[in-house]
DNA sequence: GTACATTCTGAAAGCGCTTTCAAATTGACT
DNA sequence: AGTCAATTTGAAAGCGCTTTCAGAATGTAC
């Protein structure tokens, strides 16, 4: 025999309150059911006589039983927990995607666990297998840099869906945001502003989405009819600093510009203070326009033009997609399409 | 009988790699011990002698196996997962205390179970339950809004470590920062570079900490002999948007003042902007400090004075005392004091 | 009134591990 | 050699639930 826990009374009734959990077969008793039965209730499993079923959810009010998710989770297979990889758990971006999929996932039961890959490979691989290991019944991939192979791979073992690509695989689904598009309207509208040369601050070369928002970029050029000047993009990493060093960059070429396109707005924004240092005022001297759209760069001095990104929807849409794909569903969920949020940090061009 | 999980194939050897799921007592058998030695030996419950040792550290190599978290909280009790009750996981202050939580406990195979309060006594409440439901071996409750009964009637049942407050019960360790001494650096700060007329922009009214720093913010006042201007208070709700507003305000009253201290940085951003609007300049015709320092506020445009705020280290002492919880032993871990630093936003008042 | 198809319901066998208890082995000492 | 304590080991009983299988109860048709 096991000892009791530890704590808990001594001189109390030998076999209710004792420590407080109650236990399936407590309800059972207490409604002078099978334990079967109890659980057919629960989980709907099967049709309950109507007063068997009440007398069960009276004992469950009365005990305030409260199932216990680790022997469900043994005896059934499903732990209502779902992995959710992330980058860094406290991006300013990625952040609140989080808290849309723990929006729509909290009210039916699953419970997130979220991981960060910290953008490296080999880390993202080993939280990966946190979450195998800890049975989660899905997994929700936000970017990162798995390989495909890799991803179709984990998705034998459980549904993934994972955004920031596009690929088609068994019990997989993915969502990607179309940064192509979303690059070109942010160029575009600095073209439409009367910009000709416009200086690209590039993402980190091996986020695919970066490369597609310099593609995007290009193409705008290129249907306005402006020669691409590789001179004017300049590489960043997605943090404020390379944002800074790159107006640094830039100015030290002597480049010649009058807006600035950044790849993320935390680069935008280490441009804006860049650009100030070096006394040139956005968006009187230089127009700055950035990408992401993140929750301060309404703040921004000036409040930041940018492409929004609907990273709390995104994190919604990846949530629900899973839910679709735990029900044995396609996924039907569409990304929205970019849009160009224009604030004060562009202006036209004086002629 | 049960169903076999109804994925896997079908012409595979009947005993072994099956599903590719391996458990303890393939384990034994292929290690030629009984199911007791090899949890023994996993858990290092109890001697075993080195040949047996041996053989079933390379029956696990060869196999692969990995324990079921599910199974050994259902046997052991221990879910290895630790709750964190934070006020919105998006947050950009906290974000940064949870991948100090992270950071420290993942290396020891916990994993926190995070779960948001959005402020509201209610909600936390529920959060709570979750938790409790899923059988966290501790909750970390980053502060919140749950009042000190119900915390410590928490603690009966699990661990708790909890910041923002100090509160002593059993089984619980509380940790907080001085808010008191970091408003009255912040305060003092400015007092030194010259400044009398000092406008502050307080935070919500129910959180503790904000009334500390409204109270350093008096302390100083008082300690340099500056009579106490109520109307300089302005109300505010640690957004952004209310340290534009308390600007505004201020400004329409038409009240003198040559600096401000907000009572935390995203409202110092917000009274920036307002500035700003205003047509005033940051440091030259108002200074400014703020409260937290925020990862962006070295890039704040002028980057912002503050009273740092070790976030992140939060994060890792609220752990590690949890972890000391978990072991039996009183929590040794101390906060580290404020420190006021100077940027740009703040300068010395011409005279 | 009997035979058979339909519901409901309960007993019991797990899910994969931990832990107790007792048996087996070993060693120390008289 | 014989006794007793100390050490290793295995058998078995759970942890709290789900699910199969078969039995009980009810209904329907001949």
């Amino acid at each position: 025999m096991k000892f009791k826990p530890t704590a808990s009374a001594a001189g109390k009734p030998p076999d209710d309150p004792d420590s407080g959990v109650k236990t399936l077969d407590m309800v059972a008793r207490e409604a002078g059911v099978s334990p079967s039965t109890v659980s057919r209730i629960l989980n709907g499993t099967a049709v309950v006589s109507a007063d068997k079923k009440k007398a069960v959810d009276d004992a469950i009010a009365k005990l305030g039983f409260v199932p216990n998710p680790m022997a469900r989770a043994l005896a059934g297979g499903r732990t209502m927990s779902i992995g959710v990889v992330t980058q860094a758990i406290d991006s300013p971006f990625y952040g609140v995607a989080l808290r849309g999929i723990e929006d729509v996932l909290e009210p039916l039961g699953y419970s997130p666990l979220f991981v960060s890959g910290h953008w490296n490979a080999d880390a993202e691989a080993r939280r990966l297998e946190v979450l195998r290991s800890r049975r989660v019944d899905g997994i929700i991939v936000l970017t990162g840099r798995l390989t495909d192979a890799a991803l179709a791979a984990c998705a034998r073992s459980q549904p993934v869906v994972v955004t920031g690509r596009l690929l088609a695989a068994p019990n997989l689904f993915s969502l990607a945001f179309d940064n192509f598009e979303g690059g070109r309207l942010a160029t575009r509208h600095l073209i439409e502003l009367g910009h000709r040369h416009i200086a690209f601050i590039a993402g980190d070369q091996d986020h695919p989405d970066a490369n597609e928002r310099l593609r995007g970029y290009q193409a705008a050029l290129q249907d306005a009819g402006i020669a691409f000047n590789p001179a004017l993009v300049v590489p960043g990493e997605y943090h404020e600093v390379s944002g800074l060093l790159a107006v640094n960059r830039l100015l030290e070429q002597q480049q010649r510009f009058t807006a600035i396109f950044a790849a993320n707005d935390q680069m935008a924004i280490g441009a804006a203070l860049g650009l100030q240092r070096r006394s040139l005022r956005v968006p009187e001297d230089v127009s700055l326009v950035g990408f992401d759209d993140l929750p301060t760069s309404v703040y921004a001095i000036p409040p930041l033009s940018t492409v929004h990104q609907p990273a709390y929807e995104l994190g919604r849409l990846a949530a629900s997609a899973m839910l679709q794909l735990l029900a044995g569903e396609a996924p039907t969920v569409v990304m929205p399409p970019p849009n160009l949020i224009s604030r004060e940090s562009s202006r036209r061009l004086p002629s």
